[in-house]
DNA sequence: CTGAAAGCGCTTACAG
DNA sequence: CTGAAAGCGCTTACAG
């Protein structure tokens, strides 16, 4: 199979060879794979034989073409280096495959020019359903979600006016909750430490809930309180020793993701610090290795799989008829702040 | 778009439409999509704006039925919720969108059975190339690559006669000098933490490589130095624990993945073990976190993303002709262990 | 530089 | 229960 040597001559079997070798039409074999309770047992019996024989494969190509519409999903998220991301993924493709849609995946890196340029290259394909992360597109991505008039699900915002339909969690009540909650576990001083550049909506609404609950709880919110930084843990380091030094007596950082907690984490405790006891560092997303770490990492838990499992029931009950209800599966996705469950957060 | 509102009765604009708007047939307007320098600029020029005003999106099944490939990449993954697989598939996805093509992403869950079926749904899109992970597949698999006739590369093993080609690293080759290192910081008792359940090709070869080197260096192999676990932090726990127990005297464990290595590694510190002064603890696929750990985990380097971009090159310079030869990438996939390089490892 | 004809491999819609 | 006809939207191969 190597460039130079010549591909096989024969061509895979199509439908008429399969049907020649059956002795029907090429009419007959489509039934009999798609409806085969139309077509008489020995005919199905005949036509199965053939397609073994031939190794007959359909031509998923040709079936788009006519029936107007692929079963493929497009799905395109920032990155699948993340496991929250990854999460969602895994339980959307799961679900999808079992029902025979396969997911044709896009990585936007968290840029909307690339999320129009990946759609632009996909759309072609004519979907079946395509899902998005965020609300936050361009127009230009707005108008071919719009001409592919085919479900699209907004995946982890809830925005006001969904495009289409919306799964995920409010991230500004998530924060709330959390800054709350270290509240009512006794710390006064609470700061912020956030993914700024590259800036995304996601970041922001975690900031505004921060913001909300510092206000309503007559916190002290000094600029030093607040830090941003660039993304990895590394920022986390960073950003955890540039509020210390600004603001030596806080005895709360939260962090806009756990990969900032995580670096935050393991350099107070290069420092010397006891957490919770000396400072307490909350994260958001709850990654696996949050609960690994030691002392462990306190997180908003994100419930990743459901909500990938999620989109694509409500895919497969737009595509139509052929979903079958599957049960198990929570009709809402929810947020999980330490402990404590919080509303429902699904809407469409 | 909801599901009884019925879909705008006006399809997607076809070729015909834009040439129509255009003043040309819709072969001048298929050749000014994809040669236009064999096309006068004016035509060139009306085209585009009629492209523009009608939304046109190429139908890639069309395209695909009438030009007998599709340009769609298919990649079996075991999972994508393991950094060492989603590094692998970022690299891959974003060589291959840059050059226009799609990846048509399934996760096989480490079970050859759903690979097959996998496979099966996926191949009719008659895809250009195909990603699969490992060297053991089912005889129904190998007869669907076989007959696909496309280059199909194998990720991660090196096996001794690929089916096509392969990119990847030893395994085998990895462990053994990972526990060649253990021995020559001074540990003398080595332990092998490896997973057991499910049994996967990986992480046999790596206990090879570990009895290979044990073997050389003339170190103890008494039964209770290895253990063989379940998949997870837990499972590392409770691997340390048994280790501990049946040699007390064991001063390394080389864990057979990062995961039980991370388990293991808070659990002696738990225990109030010092690392690595009392216990060293190693393991295998460098996800990012390992480096984030107080002490930070000893483990094997895996070049992901360089071997999803690798496997991407060898993809596209095998479909043919519209590969440009990227630079920036090295012509082969290594791995280091511990800072020291090891040879290339590419075959094809 | 442009076009008319044929056909890729299926399914839809109709007829029997 | 089965089939003949037409056509989905493109590109290939040829003609001018």
């Amino acid at each position: 199979m190597s460039a130079d040597k010549p591909r096989s001559p024969r061509r895979m079997a199509r439908m008429s060879d399969v049907a020649r070798l059956a002795g029907v039409t090429a009419m007959t074999v489509s039934r009999a794979l798609r409806t085969p309770e139309k077509v008489s047992p020995e005919t199905r019996k005949r036509v199965e034989e053939a397609v073994q024989r031939s190794g007959f494969v359909l031509n998923y190509a040709a079936r788009s073409l006519v029936s107007q519409r692929s079963q493929i999903i497009v799905a395109l998220f920032p990155t699948v280096m993340n496991s929250v991301f990854s999460g969602t993924i895994e339980g959307l493709s799961k679900l999808l495959a079992e029902h025979g849609y396969p997911l044709l995946l896009g990585e936007t890196d968290f840029d909307t020019e690339t999320e129009e340029r990946l759609l632009a290259g996909f759309i072609g394909w004519r979907p079946a359903g395509i899902v998005v992360t965020g609300s936050n597109h361009t127009v230009g991505t707005r108008a071919m979600l719009q001409n592919a008039d085919v479900p699209v699900v907004e995946l982890w915002g809830l925005p006001k006016k969904p495009f289409d339909v919306s799964v995920g969690f409010s991230n500004s009540d998530a924060a709330y909750e959390m800054t709350r909650s270290l509240w009512e576990w006794g710390y006064r001083r609470i700061a912020f430490l956030s993914l700024g550049y590259p800036r995304n909506s996601r970041t922001e609404e975690r900031r505004r809930g921060y913001l909300r609950a510092v206000e309503e709880l007559g916190l002290p919110r000094e600029r030093g309180l607040e830090a941003k930084v660039h993304f990895g843990f590394q920022a986390g380091r960073d950003g955890l020793r540039t509020i210390l030094q600004r603001q030596p007596d806080v005895d709360a950082i939260f962090c806009s993701s756990d990969t900032l907690a995580v670096g935050a984490l393991t350099e107070a405790i290069r420092m010397g610090l006891r957490v919770p006891q000396d400072l307490a560092i909350a994260g958001f997303g709850d990654v696996e290795l949050a609960a690994e770490l030691v002392p462990s990492l306190t997180t908003v838990h994100l419930p990743r799989a459901e909500m990938g499992a999620r989109a694509a029931e409500v895919l497969l009950e737009r595509i139509g008829g052929s979903y079958d209800g599957r049960a198990g599966i929570a009709s809402t996705a929810e947020r999980r702040c330490d402990g404590g469950d919080i509303g429902a957060c699904f809407r469409g």
